[in-house]
DNA sequence: GTAACTGCAAAATCTTTGCAGTTCA
DNA sequence: TGAACTGCAAAGATTTTGCAGTTAC
């Protein structure tokens, strides 16, 4: 769980019954397809599913590597393209050039993201109010929306503390540098 | 400009009074760096700032390369990275793997998009309220936000229709084709 | 038994960088 | 003149793919 120290913890409260859905789901598409059940695939589908929010391909293989060090890149690229086919992850990009994964939405809640430029920390966020007025703007354009990404970037409470102090500790009593 | 043909073109009549704001800045900034304005950094410059909102930088180098045939990627990548660092230009990512830019907001007004999963058609909106509503969420979170981001993915109005007349054309007494 | 899966390494993309020659100021 | 710029090609970074061997069903 990477979240803000301070911050109170929005959101990542996973529901426990939406998480057996999405299991399902899985389970039921992989059937259907003929897929296989493999240790490898377990493994990255049970990290995936009890690890932080937002991980890289690179930290999910790290962290499955822990277990089983011969896995492979394209095992866990494979088998998070595979989830995110039957919809049981979503793929984001905040921008630092990596793919990270996170449940879909069913598990978490709805909810969108404020990207640390300073940290890179990711804070979760949910308003309703944003989702009626974007529907109602897609109506207007006639738009049928699948998915929808909304995200700010700047820099969080705790980096513009730290800049601050840094700044007063330069010098000795003046007030906020720049 | 590619906007949706029935729609009505929202958003981005740009301002010529921030477009020369740009310019100004972008003068500026390079005078002071001692940066130097080359052939080849005037014509993708002159481009950029002409050309349609969310150019790749493909499209970009296709364009140029219309008037200068010699013209490398490099030399697009670097003048692109230029406009965004002196802060005239934006690097957005749709998610197909590739980098576009567009404008600073000075220019064209605040907006987000609506993207065509179809047809890959981008769709500017502006909607006050949500950027309102935005500001609460960051101060809320004390948070400095600096820049964001919101779309929507989906399908647009037109490939809806397309898709419906042609489930329709493949049984009975269709109606109007795309 | 066989079709799916795995790990590896090679390939494919997109972007950045090093270099030698060119050009602006 | 000389630092900045350019084009090219090589290098990086991330993701995908081909293949031969392995394994689930």
């Amino acid at each position: 769980m990477v979240h803000a120290p301070g911050e109170e913890e929005r959101v990542t409260h996973v529901d426990e019954a939406a998480l057996e859905r999405l299991r399902t789901r899985l389970q039921t598409y992989m059937v259907e397809k003929g897929l296989r059940s493999t240790a490898q695939r377990r493994l990255i589908i049970d990290t995936f599913f009890e690890g932080a929010p937002h991980m890289t391909i690179e930290e999910l293989l790290q962290q499955v590597r822990g277990v089983d060090r011969g896995i492979g890149y394209a095992t866990v690229y494979r088998t998070l393209k595979l989830l995110a086919e039957c919809g049981v992850a979503s793929e984001r990009r905040f921008g630092d050039g990596l793919s990270r994964y996170e449940l879909a939405d069913d598990a978490s809640s709805h909810h969108d993201h404020l990207i640390c430029l300073s940290c890179g920390k990711i804070i979760e966020f949910e308003e309703p109010q944003i989702e009626a007025l974007q529907d109602a703007i897609a109506e207007k354009y006639g738009f049928l929306v699948t998915s929808h990404k909304h995200e700010m970037y700047g820099e969080c409470a705790d980096c513009q503390r730290t800049k601050k102090s840094a700044a007063s500790e330069g010098a000795d009593g003046m007030r906020d540098g720049a």
